[in-house]
DNA sequence: AAACACTACCGAAGATTCTTCGGATTACTG
DNA sequence: CAGTAATCCGAAGAATCTTCGGTAGTGTTT
């Protein structure tokens, strides 16, 4: 399926202002909200946008903290990969994992009340037995930038 | 100001689906619209919702790659920290960065088409004189989980 | 215990938005 | 220059939003 500026503008546009109304992003992109209605049906309909999600103020509601975790593991067939990473799935401090490439296989994102909650729970995945070998921790001393992709910047001239 | 369980509730439903209507919303957690619209209208104004966004697949758009970066500073002076975070700030690709504790001084995360693409913007950075003295580059290759941060498991027992 | 303030709740109803539909316009194609 | 497909529009019923006034519960003061 081929988007064309204006399904690029209403994916940016949903990027940064997720509840905006259909109405206003009909008019921001200069189109009757029918119309703007079509496009969106067809882009959520073909798996374009994955989901909406509020961005919570985490740091109000409790104290947390981010740790970044780089993993290596022990073996690396491909069940051990699986095993692993099926762990990841199930616990919920674990917000990401990423496999990667450059020296390690895996970098997680954890978050927890502090860092003695996070020493817990590091434990504990060391003690489950899924193969970790070492790991090496970076605490977020400070969150400096977070913001969505910039789709136009990721196509070239001549694409579709 | 305190959260009780159903503003949680609210917070922790709309982390997952950003576009709930606000019916559907009040149903979920048994109170009637208007209530709802109070408590929703309370927590936005504190400021606990910073704000909606879609989640865009980035993959169906265009090629795409995601690459962690570790970086080591040259020099460690406040005015050091400033300027590397100022440059980051202004540059798109750059859709995360953190600042760090353990061996260096932030990580970065950087979407660019491929590899080379990736190549020429680092080469960029490290040409434009803002301290990095050292980097070290990851390559995701799979991402594994995304997920939003539980609330309730931030919260003690004790907590209100 | 009565009076008061405070909070959270509810139902109703006008205002806004959503979503569908049929038809007009444009652009590409044989 | 038909024919087909894609995109657009306005209108209108359906659904939702948002406000408002009023009720019930809770804790405090007198």
């Amino acid at each position: 399926m081929k988007l064309d500026k204006r399904d690029l503008q209403i994916l940016a546009i949903l990027q940064e202002e997720g509840r905006i109304t259909k109405s206003e992003l009909a008019a921001r992109i200069s189109l009757s909200p029918a119309a703007c209605w079509d496009r969106l049906k067809r882009l959520d309909q073909a798996g374009f946008i994955k989901g909406y999600h509020a961005e919570v103020a985490l740091e109000k509601i409790a104290p947390a903290s981010q740790f970044l975790v780089q993993i290596e593991l022990e073996s690396h067939q491909a069940a051990d990969f699986q095993r692993f990473e099926d762990a990841m799935q199930v616990i919920p401090q674990v917000v990401r994992c990423v496999a990667v490439g450059g020296g390690v296989d895996y970098f997680i994102e954890i978050v927890a009340r502090d860092v003695s909650a996070y020493q817990v729970l590091i434990d504990q995945i060391l003690e489950s037995r899924i193969g970790v070998k070492r790991y090496f921790t970076f605490v977020v001393t400070k969150p400096v930038k977070e913001s969505p992709p910039p789709l136009e910047l990721l196509r070239g001239e001549g694409d579709d």
